[in-house]
DNA sequence: CGCGTACGATACGAGACAGTCTCGTATCGA
DNA sequence: TCGATACGAGACTGTCTCGTATCGTACGCG
C-alpha cells in the first residue's frame, strides 16, 4: 500500500541546511549530524532520501541553483554589467561561499568539483560565450579577441576579489567599473568608445 | 649536554611532504600519518618540531614560498607578461594546487587562509600595485584606472582559469594573450555600427 | 668512550564521523 | 479502522584522526 508519504518540507529543510553548512564550513567539515540538526530531522531521514553524503551534496547543489538571470537586452556593456551584478547578488546570499568551497573541492574532492563545474558553471559560461560571440558579430566587441579570454577577463576579476576578499569587500559599483575597465582597456591610447 | 642534534634533512622532508599533500588533498584530508609516511619519519618526530597540524602547515607554506621573480625592466606590457608567466610556471610545479587549496580554506579554515593571504599573497600584490602605479605615472597605462581593478583584471583571469581548468589546460601563450587583451580592451577599435 | 638527545616504531586515549539498525510514534491512503 | 510507511530519537559498529607516551636504538659532541 501507499503508507505515509514523505514530507516535502523535510526535503527542503535538508537541502537548505546542507547548502548553508557547505558555505560555512566546506564539504569535509560538514557532518550529517550537523545537517540533520539544522534541518530539524533525524539522520535516518536523510539516509532514507540520499544514499551518502556525497550524493546529498551533489543533489542539493543542483536543486538550489538559481535559474539564469536571463536575456537582458541592450548594449553589450549593460548586459555584462547586469551579469556581474547578478553574480555579486548571489554571492551575498547564503550560497555565496559555495564557490570558494567548490574551488577547494577541486583539490580535496575532484569529482564533486567537476560535477559543479560541468553542471552549474559551464551552462552559464556557455550562455555568456554566446552573448560575447554575438556582440563580436554585431561589432560591439573588437574582432580578434578570443571569446574565452574575454570571459575570463570579465569574470575572473570579480570572482578573484569575491573569493579572497569576501562579498562584503566588493561594493555595488564594482561590476560596472570592471566591465568598463575591461572594455576600454588599460592602455593609454584607448580605442574610441562608441560615440566619441 | 648537547646530545644528538636534530636532523635538518628530516625538517626538509617533512615540509616538502606537507606541501605536496596539501596540494594533492587539501588541509582537511591531510593526516599527520600521511605526512610522516611520505617524509619517511615517525609522527613523533613531527610533533617534536611543530606543536600541531595547523602550525606545521602554516610554517611549511611560509618556508617554501619562492622569492619574488623580480625587477623585470622594460615596457609595462612585458613586465606584466613576465609576472603572469611566473605564476603559470609556479602553478605547474608541485605547489601549483596550493592556491585552490587555500581558496577552499577561506571557507573551512579562515585563519589559515587569512594567514596565507596576508603573508604570501599581499606582498606580491603590493609589488604589483607599485608597478602599475609607476606605469600610470609614466603614461604607460591609462590614467583613471583604479590600480586594484587593473590588478584584479590581470590576475583574476589567469587564476580563474588555472583554478578551474587546471594548469595543464592553460597554454604558454595565455599570459601574453590575456595581458594584451586587458591592455587593448575588448571594445572595438572603431565605433560600432550601433543599431545593427 | 659515554652522556644526552633525537630517532623510528608503536601503543594508546579521546573523540569525531559515516552509515546502519531498532524502537515506538505519527500520519497518510484505502 | 487498519495496513503501510515515514518519522524522531538514539544506540551501535567500524574507521579515522590528533596528539601523547613509551620503548629500545642510533648518533653526535665533549
Amino acid at each position: 500500500m501507499t503508507g505515509r508519504p514523505r514530507s516535502a518540507q523535510a526535503d527542503d529543510a535538508i537541502v537548505d541546511a546542507t547548502l548553508a553548512l557547505l558555505g560555512e564550513q566546506g564539504f569535509d567539515r560538514v557532518s550529517m549530524d550537523a545537517v540533520a540538526a539544522r534541518a530539524g530531522v533525524a539522520r535516518a531521514t536523510i539516509y532514507r532520501r540520499w544514499p551518502s553524503k556525497e550524493a546529498l551534496v551533489i543533489d542539493a547543489v543542483a536543486r538550489r541553483t538559481d535559474p539564469f538571470p536571463d536575456a537582458v537586452t541592450g548594449p553589450i556593456r549593460d548586459q555584462l554589467v547586469s551579469i556581474l551584478d547578478g553574480i555579486l547578488a548571489v554571492s551575498r546570499t547564503g550560497a555565496g561561499r559555495l564557490l570558494p568551497c567548490m574551488v577547494g573541492a577541486t583539490v580535496s574532492n575532484p569529482p564533486l568539483a567537476e560535477h559543479y563545474r560541468a553542471q552549474i558553471l559551464e551552462p552559464r559560461r556557455a550562455r555568456m560565450r554566446h552573448l560575447v560571440r554575438n556582440a563580436v558579430a554585431h561589432g560591439e566587441l573588437r574582432r580578434g579577441v578570443d571569446v574565452d579570454d574575454a570571459i575570463d577577463l570579465l569574470l575572473g576579476a570579480l570572482l578573484y576579489r569575491l573569493v579572497f576578499a569576501g562579498p562584503d569587500a566588493v561594493d555595488d559599483g564594482e561590476p560596472a567599473r570592471l566591465v568598463d575597465a575591461a572594455l576600454k582597456g588599460l592602455a593609454p591610447t584607448s580605442p574610441p568608445a562608441s560615440g566619441s
